[in-house]
RNA sequence: GCGGCUGUAGUCUAGCGGUUAGGACUGAAGCUUCCCAAGCUUUAAGCCCGGGUUCAAAUCCCGGCAGCCGCACCA
């Protein structure tokens, strides 16, 4: 198919269209219009409900803005931006790290004035003229604004969710009572300054992400109910090339997959893309190559979809380690560990040095204070069985005598262990997510258009139509219609034009069933209710249309006790 | 960011220096005992923006913006 056409319906029925376009428009921005706000409010409830409800994790929202030493503690102010050298005689920029490998052991490492003299040094012109080159300039991903007024601190809009997560670990931990593995996850906006954002929404400048981060002991990535799902087998695409028909068990037990933790997340990701309506023959699971992964990552598969514009990345799921945690520990000096308590309290024996000050003072006098600390700071291994010690304090040598120390053993009782915890992440990219399964819904049929969306994911669930607007159907109609949005369930009431018109309406953005009211209702109280896949209608009571549609939504059965009165059924 | 191509109602499109800028679909109002985009009447809606050339520009030229395709990029 063409994305053209898929976009072009997007823009004619209220999904998506460009931003700004009264000014011209904003490469890499889009308006979500009001059957899109729908879907992309369907995709997040039930991804919530997954990862909040059902897996217990706990929804933080954060801000969008955070200050300079959150991105230089993340890694994102230098990992996240690319140097360029542009060359004076062709105009063509290239990727200045990239044009000093093997002169440097990691160019992308250096800063624009080390790389520069680097290249200079070396002469390195420009691979595609042999032109001058300009020194190297560094493009941040990261939109930077200034918050506040006169000296304003230096500020970044978000380039991932996931930042707000790692530095509020501490109240995360405590609100889960402090075990592991606990998770937080948010739903937010996050920016990239992309180079050249294309392919409709799956390159944006401003997007929406799902993100989960969950927090565990190193040493144990499991997840509670990855008993329930371990003899499941998924489409994985390992990096080493070999296919993969395993279940998760074995894929975790050859180490194909890492630990079990990934692969619940991957089960949970795939079950998330079906409950969504991706079509289950065009997904896959790709590991990462190892010189692919994002700074952080020490392990990554992604959710793939087959989409006109090839197989495209809808979401993430890395093993972080412990890199977050740990640069936010070190950089801001809080104590973002874990505590563990061992079974039974363990006795720790240590060694130390132990100066006897009573035998120093008398010989060192006011430095006494200043050589026992340098003395407790030795290993014991370095002055045992030494007769003295030569140890220097303000320039000046003292030969310490074994009489003035003793190695001492302390034995201590600890309860537990402190840890940085390790994070495995699923990230997901709603906005691509909400694209693909546009397209896996896209039906085509002699220019009929019809979204097969899933029953959770229609953006209206029910069209309630009078066969004509008069003898009372239409009042009728709206009763239905009225009936339906109190108990919550989004319909959409049409009397204009043909009946086949506004069936065709409904199909066209997904609509799964439709209500029709006509002559025999206003003698017999009963309504068609149509099919947008199979178009078959069944009659059923006007009492009995809310459980109906509450059965189709949720998507099992095409309807309750039987579903649909096919033409089989009906006899003819 | 570089190169190529492109920009006409909500959508698809005709136009190729002088047109009241035409059509189709869609939308709106109405008619039609109307169950799968039927028909009829009425109606709304457009030359991406800015400069230039010319007596005259949707049309030619330049710049910007946006889109598509390649390259690069996608932490």
């Amino acid at each position: 198919m063409d994305p053209q056409e898929l976009l072009s319906l997007c823009r004619r029925r209220g999904f998506l269209w460009p931003a700004y376009d009264i000014y011209g428009g904003l490469a890499g921005f889009y308006d979500y219009g009001p059957l899109g706000s729908l879907l992309k409010n369907n995709i997040e409830s039930h991804w919530r409900k997954l990862y909040v409800f059902e897996e217990g994790l706990h929804e933080l929202v954060c801000p969008i803005i955070a200050p300079e030493p959150v991105f230089k503690a993340s890694g994102h102010l230098d990992a996240f931006a690319d140097m360029y050298a542009e060359c004076r005689q062709c105009g063509e920029s290239h990727r200045a790290d990239h044009l000093a490998d093997g002169l440097h052991e990691n160019p992308a490492a250096l800063s624009e004035e080390e790389l520069g003299r680097i290249l200079e040094e070396n002469a390195v012109k420009c691979p595609a003229c042999k032109g001058d080159l300009s020194p190297p300039r560094r493009f941040n991903l990261m939109f930077k604004t200034s918050v506040g007024a006169g000296s304003a601190k230096a500020g970044y809009m978000r380039p991932e969710t996931a930042q707000g997560m790692f530095v509020n670990f501490p109240q995360i931990y405590r609100h889960g009572r402090e075990k592991l593995p606990v998770g937080a996850v948010q739903i937010g906006r996050a920016f990239r300054n992309e180079i050249s954002p294309r392919q409709g929404v799956l390159r944006l400048r401003e997007f929406s992400q799902m993100e989960a981060e969950v927090f565990f002991h190193p040493e144990r990535k499991t997840w509670p109910r990855f008993d329930k799902v371990k003899h499941e087998v998924l489409p994985l695409v390992p990096n080493d090339g070999s296919p993969a028909a395993l279940s998760l068990a074995e894929a975790v037990s050859s180490k194909v997959i890492a630990n079990e933790a990934l692969a619940y997340f991957i089960w949970l990701t795939h079950r998330f893309a079906i409950d969504v309506g991706l079509d289950p023959e065009r997904i896959r699971f790709r590991q990462h190559e190892k010189d692919e992964m994002a700074h952080y990552a020490a392990e990554c598969w992604d959710l793939e979809a087959e989409t006109a514009y090839g197989w495209v990345e809808l979401v993430g799921i890395a093993d972080r380690g412990c890199y977050d945690v740990q640069a936010h520990l070190k950089h801001s000096g809080a104590d973002l560990t874990a505590f563990e308590r061992f079974d039974e309290p363990r006795e720790v024996v240590s060694e130390e040095v132990k100066p006897k000050y009573d035998a120093m003072g008398g010989q060192f006098k006011g430095k006494t204070k200043a050589l026992a600390e340098r003395l407790s700071a030795l290993a014991p291994d370095v002055v045992r069985g030494k007769s003295e010690i030569v140890v220097e304090v303000d320039d000046e040598r003292f030969a310490v005598p074994s009489t003035c120390f003793e190695v001492v053993t302390r034995t201590e009782k600890a309860a537990g262990e402190k840890f940085v915890p390790h994070v495995i992440e699923p990230s997901y990219g709603v906005d691509r997510i909400l694209y693909s399964v546009l397209e896996h819904a896209y039906r085509k049929k002699d220019d009929y258009l019809t979204l097969t969306l899933r029953g959770i994911m229609a953006p209206i669930k029910a069209g309630v139509f009078p066969l004509m607007p008069k003898d009372s159907m239409d009042r009728i109609a709206l009763e239905v219609y009225d009936v339906l949005v109190a108990e919550g369930i989004s319909a959409h009431y049409d009397e204009s034009g043909s009946i086949g018109r506004r069936y065709a309406r409904m199909d066209e953005v997904g609509t799964p069933c439709c209500i029709t009211v006509d002559h025999q209702t206003v003698e017999d109280g009963t309504v068609t209710i149509r099919d947008r896949d199979s178009k078959e209608q069944a009659r059923i009571g006007v009492d009995e249309v809310v459980r109906w549609v509450r059965s189709v939504v949720k998507g099992d059965s095409p309807g309750p006790d039987g579903g649909f009165e096919t033409a089989e059924k009906r006899g003819n």
